[in-house]
RNA sequence: GCACCCGUAGCUCAGUAGGAUAGAGCAGUGCCCUCCUAAGGCAUGUGCCGGGGGUUCGAAUCCUCUCGGGUGCGCCA
């Protein structure tokens, strides 16, 4: 595939002596509009070594290049060099490319195997799972086939909250109030309402308090009792998790949970007191990191037990030694950063090279015009309720639009999840969410039905053409500016897999999909496809079938299948 | 109080390793289905880019101050 930048930056550098290939390659962007070309080159900063003006610069530089067959026109435009590409080089190189590569357009072999381990979901058991969790769950499972798809070997880890007091708050108020009947018909539901129930009855009576940590502590210690209870309400928890990630088609490699690392945690700590790093404070032990501008990091409790950062330790040295990870990600939200910040510091501390593999990737909070989630308070939007909505909503609109669609159920069940997962993937993940459902479930404008609906489209015109496709056509008929258009957007959907890996950042694909299938809409409708003349029908075809195949690569690389027909 | 993040059109947001006239979608209005899926396309208006100052040939983008919002700051995770 040619490379029409690198392409330039070898012209220029050719000619001007004193530039690099890396510096030229550097200067050249892509014009704000398409009639000052496709790239630029501005000549600014070339003014002071040369002496002389950027637009002298740019028209001695247009002079000197004219008649190169990659490019059509070189232009001179005050102080730019405006590069127009040979629009029918250009859609030969892009579309043999991705005709080469089909399902594989875009990926490489950056990671060349290494291990990457990401660290997302993580609901904690006996809790609803709400749209707060969704946003770790589904930037997780994208970052996850991002990582794959370049060479990565991604390693997928819901490291579960499935330890700490509250659980034995939980078995304490299972054993005052618990019925086993109800419990097994609506675990979590009948769960959480014990845990709040036990929240509202400590306000009156605190020693209430102590008889549940009496209980963790005998969880701690293997008690049967204990053990069999605490075992009981995370199975009922998974298996109710797991419905929720069945239908957002999200797997992974390991659960191991804070529970995993009980067992793991006294050698660790053991290991920050040799390093002379273990502070006794106020009766705790901690890591002074005053010396980075943080408070500082505490490893053991006043009550001699340890805490999440102890935990987050011991579990990302278990990691390294495990999976001997190149990078370790974490996913969420973004309260947590200075937790992360501190405990990734001491791990630098202890003097573990690899801490700078370590990564924490914040994103924003979910709430709802009624403030926070809280879901002791009530404000809650559990997860199974918006996925059923959306898939209703999906199937209503088949039922309007298309009621003759085959396997109704299942393009809903795509289409209906394909909104949600696209809605949380399509804005920069730092933003912040306020949750609206009339927002949530639109299917127009920027959304995922209407991406998901060009694809169908596309694949629609392929089967009703009945045509072996091939690359073997005359690309002279594939540029007018509406086919261009989208040849470009093509073009660009490899860099922007490797930028939203280097930025963790999936909402970039989200967005260049959305671009290529608003270019492709444009397309489709200024363009009729089966056509007479066999020549452009085979032309276009080969187009389509481009489109087709890169929407469905970005949308699998956002865990958002694309149905054939919906 | 201190630290970090956010502030762009009525709403939700792109654009921020400085570059040419700041872009989409939604909402509103008006067109387009004898034509490959109208979940679509086209047209139409809107911006002290929170505000002041600075650096620069050039700032939504960098620096600084300031205002508004969010988050965090020792025994929850």
């Amino acid at each position: 595939m040619i490379d029409f930048k690198k392409e330039i930056s070898k012209l220029v550098s050719n000619q001007v002596e004193s530039l690099s290939h890396g510096e030229v390659e550097e200067l050249i962007e892509i014009p704000p509009n398409y009639n000052m070309g496709d790239y630029a080159m501005p000549c600014f900063k070339l003014a002071k070594a040369f002496r002389k003006s950027p637009n002298v610069i740019a028209n001695e530089i247009v002079e000197d290049l004219k008649g190169n067959e990659l490019f059509e026109k070189i232009e001179n435009a005050g102080p730019y060099v405006n590069f127009f590409v040979n629009k029918e080089v250009f859609a030969q190189t892009v579309l043999e490319e991705i005709f080469t590569k089909k399902e594989k357009y875009g990926s490489q072999n950056i990671g060349q195997n290494q291990n990457v381990v990401i660290d997302y979901s993580a609901p904690n058991i006996a809790k609803p799972f709400h749209v707060g969790h969704l946003r770790s769950t589904v930037i997780g499972n994208s970052l996850y086939k991002i990582y794959e798809f370049l060479g990565y070997n991604s390693v997928g880890v819901n490291h579960l909250g499935d330890w700490g007091t509250q659980f034995g708050k939980m078995i304490c108020a299972y054993k005052k109030w618990g019925n086993d009947e109800e419990i097994e018909k609506e675990p979590i539901k009948t769960l959480h309402y014990l845990y709040v129930k036990f929240h509202d009855e400590a306000e009156k009576k605190p020693e209430l308090e102590d008889e549940g940590r009496l209980w963790f502590k005998k969880l701690e210690e293997g008690d049967e009792e204990a053990i069999k209870l605490w075992k009981w309400f995370a199975d009922l928890s998974l298996r109710e998790f797991n419905r929720i990630y069945d239908l957002l088609k999200v797997k992974f490699d390991h659960y191991t949970g804070e529970s995993f690392y009980n067992d793991k945690m006294d050698r660790v700590v053991e290991m920050i007191k040799e390093k002379g790093i273990l502070k006794e404070s106020e009766g705790a032990y901690i890591v002074n990191l005053e010396k980075y501008d943080m408070p500082p990091c505490l490893i053991i409790k006043k009550d001699g037990t340890t805490i999440y950062a102890t935990r987050d330790i011991t579990a990302a040295i278990y990691r390294k030694d495990t999976f001997n990870f190149a990078k370790c990600l974490y996913l969420t939200d973004y309260s947590q950063n200075l937790h992360f910040a501190q405990w990734m510091k001491v791990i630098e501390l202890m003097g573990f090279d690899w801490a700078n593999q370590l990564e924490h990737a914040p994103f924003g909070r979910v709430s709802t015009e009624q403030g926070r989630l809280q879901t002791r308070k009530g404000n809650v939007i559990l997860l199974d309720e918006l996925l059923d909505k959306a898939i209703e909503k999906a199937g209503s609109l088949i039922e309007e639009k298309n009621p003759n669609l085959k396997d109704k159920e299942e393009v809903a069940r795509k289409v209906g999840i394909g909104a949600v997962i696209y809605n949380d993937l399509s804005n920069n993940k730092i933003k912040d969410i306020v949750f609206n459902w009339d927002r949530m479930l639109s299917f127009d404008g920027e959304t995922g039905p209407y991406v998901q609906y060009a694809h169908a489209r596309a694949n629609s015109v392929l089967e009703k053409a009945q045509f072996d496709i091939s690359a073997d056509v005359d690309y002279s008929l594939l540029t007018n500016e509406d086919t261009v258009e989208v040849i470009r957007l093509l073009e660009g959907f490899p860099q922007v897999v490797v930028a939203a890996m280097e930025k963790n950042e999936p909402s970039l694909i989200t967005r260049h999909i959305t671009d290529l299938a608003q270019a492709f809409n444009k397309f489709y409708h200024e363009c009729p496809i089966l056509v007479d003349e066999e020549e452009l029908k085979k032309a276009r075809l080969l187009l389509v079938f481009a489109v087709k195949n890169t929407i469905k690569v970005g949308l699998g690389l956002l865990g958002i299948e694309a149905p054939e027909k919906m």
